[in-house]
This record gives C-alpha cells, structure tokens and sequence, in this order.
DNA sequence: GACGGTATTCTTACGGCGTAAGGCACGTCA
DNA sequence: TGACGTGCCTTACGCCGTAAGAATACCGTC
C-alpha cells in the first residue's frame, strides 16, 4: 500500500463502495479475478478491512447478485396488457443481465429475494390477478419468465464465451440440418430471444383464455 | 496414503474413473468439495497424479458437464408429433440436470456440445423440419426449449437452495398477492414446469401454424 | 484542551487450493 | 541384461479465505 493514509486512519469505506469495486473488477477482468485481497487493493486498503463491512465473501457475493438484480427494473411504469408488462420486465431482467455477463453464473448458486425485488414480482402478480389469473397461476407465469430469461441469458452467453475449444463440430456432413441452420439462420441472439418470448407469452395467453372467442 | 502400493504400482487411474469420482463427490458433498486433492484422495491417490490423465482444472469440470449432458439422453425412441418428441426432451434434460443438482451451476460456465449432444439436437432438428419448421426456425426452438429448462431448474434449485437467510420477506401485508399465491399454490416444482412447458410448446404452435384451422 | 472508549485499519499466520519441476520404481522390449 | 517410457510420488510456490491481535485515528465528554 503506498498510499498516504496511517494505520488507523479511515479510508471511508462502505458495504455499497465495496460492492461496487467488485462489480467492476469482476466486470473488468471475470469471476475468478474477484478475490477479498484483490477487491481491497482496488480500494487501497487491506484485505481484512474489507471484514469489518461485509462477514465474508459468500455475503459479498450474495450483494454483488443483489446489486444486479436493483438494476432490473424496468424503466417504463408498468402500463399497458399484461403480456405488454411481462415483456417489460423480460426485456429489463435481459438487459441487467447481459451488461454483467460475468455476475450471470452467480445467480444459478444464490437465490434473489430482496424487498425490492419482491415488489416488482408483487407489480407483475397485480397486473396479471387483475387480468383474471388467479393468485397462484400468476405465480406461475413470473416464476416460469423469470427462469426462461435466465436460461436463455445464459446459453447466449455460454455459447460464445471461450473460444470454442472443446466440441467444435468437426464433421458438418454427421449433422447436416444444424449446420444449414447455423449457415442460414439470423446470428443476431435478439431475434432468437424475442421469438422464444413471444412463444411463451403466446402460451401463456392461449392457457388463459382457451378459445380465440 | 496408507495403501498398500510401492512407490511407482500402478493405480489403475482413466480419465473415466477420474471423472465418476468426481461425481460422486459432487453429489454427496458440492461443488466446492470438488478439488485436485481431494478427488485424488478419493481414489487412493496423489493429486498430481491425475494431471497424467486429465489437463487441470478446467478440464475435469468440462468432463464432468461431459459425463452430464450424455445422460440427458430421452429413454422412449424419438417418435409422435414434434410437440412430444421435444417435451421428451425437455422432460431428460430436466431429469439429468436434478440428479445432479451441484453440477447445474457448471453449466452456466461452460458450453456442452459433445458429438452425442450434436446427435440429439440433429434428431430434433428433422422432426421439426419434418413438420414443417424451416431449419433456422427449428434451430431457435431447440435453442429456446434447452435455455428454458435450464432456467426453470436453475430457479427451483436455487429457490430451495440455502435456509433464506439473505430476503426472507419480513412483512406479509407489503406483498399480498404474492403471499396468497405461495400459500394457495402448487407446492409440488413439477407441476409449474409442466405448466411453463405446454406454455411454451403451445406458443411454438401457435407462431408454426397461424390459425388452428 | 485533555482523555478514554470505540471504530477502523494493518500485521501476521494457518490451512487449503491449483499446479510446475523433478525423482523413483515398475513393466516392456531390444 | 539393460535402456527406457509410463505412472506415481515428493516438494515447493504463489494464490486464496479468514482467525487473532496490535496499532492508530477519530469522537463524545468533561
């Protein structure tokens, strides 16, 4: 440390400063680069201080998930039907997401319920109850998109992280479909995205109202 | 290592043998548990003698997510219409991914195309494509269906993962809708996939075939 | 202004991790 | 018989998370 502060003079550290040096490093160089000591020189400080804001790493983590989860909320006010407020909500979990693809895996270890949270699934639940679902259906419905964002978030980026070192298919001849598909089909994952959403608020639609009238 | 082997005996060691042990490991103790030392230690062995089989780190964890997806492999042979040869699928994926719950995080991190995945996903391909689907559109439903059910057990496994110690919602009355859902709902995690799922197939129908005659 | 308590920081240290480098014994084949 | 490759072990290095404790600045009270 060749700051010019003395042993026990502040650095003015707090659990959001910290949480957010964290982001940053594992935005700026992945997971693995997040490490107490790591975190802390960021900050210039020493890797114990870091224990007298946060209990351990395992708490770290679970606030660096909390920080991306506040970060998906949607911008617009929930308006319009409620397939229109779902894909809002699809659409801000996404974009939450895919700005911090490192943070993405950490979801699948730590579960997401803060009160902030849970007010917009409590949003989403009114908007849906209001449109004649019934309570637990509702929560259906939100668990199900919630889950589906994730998973398709996640294969996107896991199709494209490493450089593709360990299947490459070798032989376009054994799997002649998924190459004229790969060959012809939109390289955009916008679009894939967007049509497998529409999939699911149209089923969605069609459990609810059964017939079309 | 109190066996009774001399210094260069054979231990009889395959990247197989390294693989399964590691599985089980994972299995019975986490993922964390899962480290060089202790796989070996497992197989009466020195750490450093798996890296005469297996590359490092990295490499185990890809052969485990490997030894994964191969048993993710529907049982009943691919026939029916293409709605039930996916939900076969969807319902293999979705059986191999729970029996191995502490694996399920790894496959956030690492791609899974194995030649036997290809094999798979080509099957679906040509029903779908048989049905009418154009192959890029195929490709987006299998892609679609694959992240969704990653997603949907993603979500259940992490929902009942730790003892909610981090958001345990403190107030009932601050989200209503969302307390009468958890108390009046399925609790079975079945049955919410089950529902998301024919949702899904549902909306793929739906965009397939325009009007339903 | 002096003073005592508290909060914040740093130092040191331990055990565990992945793995690089090199040594030793066995099986095989010339 | 002897040389050699293969499979295994030993040692060692630099990371990691974090427990224990010493040192110093800050702050409310007088």
């Amino acid at each position: 440390m060749a700051t010019g502060r003395k042993r026990g003079q502040r650095a003015g550290l707090t659990r959001e400063a910290i949480l957010l040096a964290a982001l940053e490093l594992a935005d700026r160089e992945g997971l693995p680069a997040v490490s107490m000591r790591r975190i802390a020189a960021a900050l210039g400080v020493e890797a114990m201080t870091l224990y007298h804001h946060i209990p351990g790493k395992e708490a770290l983590l679970d606030g660096m998930v909390e920080q991306l989860v506040a970060r998906a909320q949607p911008h617009r006010p929930p308006s319009g039907t409620w397939q229109e407020h779902l894909r809002d909500l699809a659409h801000a979990l996404r974009a939450a997401l895919l700005a911090h693809p490192h943070l993405v895996p950490l979801l699948a270890t730590r579960r997401a319920t803060t009160a902030r949270n849970l007010d917009a699934m409590e949003n989403a639940l009114r908007t849906l109850c209001a449109a004649g679902f019934t309570p637990p259906r509702a929560l259906d419905v939100v668990y199900s998109l919630t889950g589906f964002v994730f998973g398709q978030v996640t294969l996107t980026l896991a199709a494209g992280s490493v450089g593709d070192p360990p299947g490459a298919e070798p032989d376009p001849a054994a799997h002649p479909l998924f190459h004229e598909a790969v060959r012809t089909g939109d390289p955009a994952p916008d679009a894939r995205f967007e049509f497998a959403l529409a999939a699911l608020l149209a089923g969605f639609a069609a459990g609810h109202e059964p017939g079309p009238a």
